[in-house]
DNA sequence: CCGCCTTCTCGTCGGCGTGAGGCTATCGGG
DNA sequence: CCCGATAGCCTCACGCCGACGAGAAGGCGG
């Protein structure tokens, strides 16, 4: 068989809404290349392992995410990311994957090295190419708000439109007419599942609790600002 | 560095429009294993190439792509593949990529193994999991269109609505009214030029050519059947 | 040469989804 | 007790889209 040989890690983008604000999970490196640094949660792949197993293991490892985060979450692939020069030690490929969780009451307690949630817009000098993968997997779930349901990836299993439109909020950085939003959550058949308890302790109007519905996709979808037509991407 | 070795392949997906009908690019196989098997097109990453430039060398030795196909074509990365027991010669991790062309004279004279395009909905029984590769190419082709203006990279540098049209009725295999499909793309700033000259010769009013603009997203997106809310995606 | 067919192109009409915003219900707090 | 804040319902206007009519502009057969 031909070809060069490869380390094939997965890198996690773990995503989740606090305080109003994208943040994403990231760990302080305890070893060369990049000591000290911040970088993507991951690992290598193992002997028996599929990709998603590892990103599925890993996103354990880093998040002890098998009590809610496994339910209510969600976990996709990104894309990979193989530039020659990415690792001094050598060919790895990285195979970037996105996690969407609600906000875990707190992150850190794994034994190992430092771990923390930080707010996206705060995130710069990354380890390797980590930069890159993240600003693709912010994008990819910006994208994703607007043509499915797994904004509700971000809740605890119980919500209310409230919490939902304030997710959207978080990850577009738009305001959203709380009217409207909630006209057209409630209406998409499948989204929002309502329950007979209500939320009370707050100000105002004590809201209905929701919890996830079966639908996966927003017909139509829910458009954000159409950018600008024209020209490249980004 | 810890982790198994992988082998790292590039798969391509290989789309174009047919006679009304979605094609892709296959190769038969002439060594073990799956030999005399079809398959996709693809090879393994050099030393020195990143995983785009592996994708652009194959798509340019397996078609000759270089003349038209490099201009008009689209070429993206689907996603990564490497299930332990995908390949039986060991561990071979594969990128699949996406590449869509105009429907080029022949693809036929490349030296080397036989190659051809055939119909999409005619192919089954691929190499390795390359079954899977070409699903997950064939939707994302489809979800493309909706929201993008990538049928354009199905055509010829100058085409007529017509054709534009075609390309969505291939692609989707639905039929769409050619007045509203018209009103729509013509009225999308940026996605159609049109040229000063029209085609005859045909049956029937002499169309106007267009050529591609430069628009890239479509705000608000095509949507073709909301094909059946909720329940798993596939 | 003259209908006739085909295809392109423009217009019209009605329904639906959405942005904007008024209004009421129901809480906590001063 | 009144007020501000939040939740939820409703109306209205506008724009996009599906359905469809009709004219424009060519080829083709008698």
């Amino acid at each position: 068989m031909r070809g060069n040989l490869f380390a094939v890690a997965v890198d996690l983008v773990v995503l989740t809404v606090r305080h109003d604000q994208l943040n994403v999970l990231l760990v302080r490196r305890g070893e060369r290349p990049y000591e000290s640094h911040w970088a993507l949660p991951g690992g290598f792949v193992r002997a028996d392992e599929d990709l998603g197993d590892t990103a599925a293991r890993e996103l354990v490892a880093q998040t002890g995410a098998a009590t809610q985060g496994a339910v209510q979450g969600h976990l996709e692939q990104l894309g990979g990311y193989a530039a020659p020069d990415r690792d001094p030690r050598g060919r790895v490929l990285s195979m970037g994957y996105l996690a969407l969780l609600p906000d875990v009451p707190d992150p850190e307690p794994t034994g190992g090295p430092t771990a923390a949630f930080l707010p996206v817009e705060d995130v710069y000098g990354l380890a390797f190419d980590h930069d890159t993968i993240l600003a693709d997997g912010v994008e990819r779930a910006r994208a994703k708000l607007e043509y499915t349901t797994l904004a509700a990836a971000f809740c605890p299993p119980e919500f209310t439109v409230t919490d939902l439109r304030r997710v959207y909020e978080a990850v577009w950085r738009t305001e959203i007419d709380p009217r409207n939003f909630q006209r057209k959550v409630t209406s998409t058949p499948g989204f929002l599942i309502p329950t007979a308890t209500r939320v009370t302790g707050g100000r105002g109007r004590p809201p209905q609790l929701f919890r996830r519905g079966p639908a996966t996709a927003l017909h139509p979808p829910m458009l954000r600002e159409p950018v600008a037509l024209a020209h490249a991407t980004t």
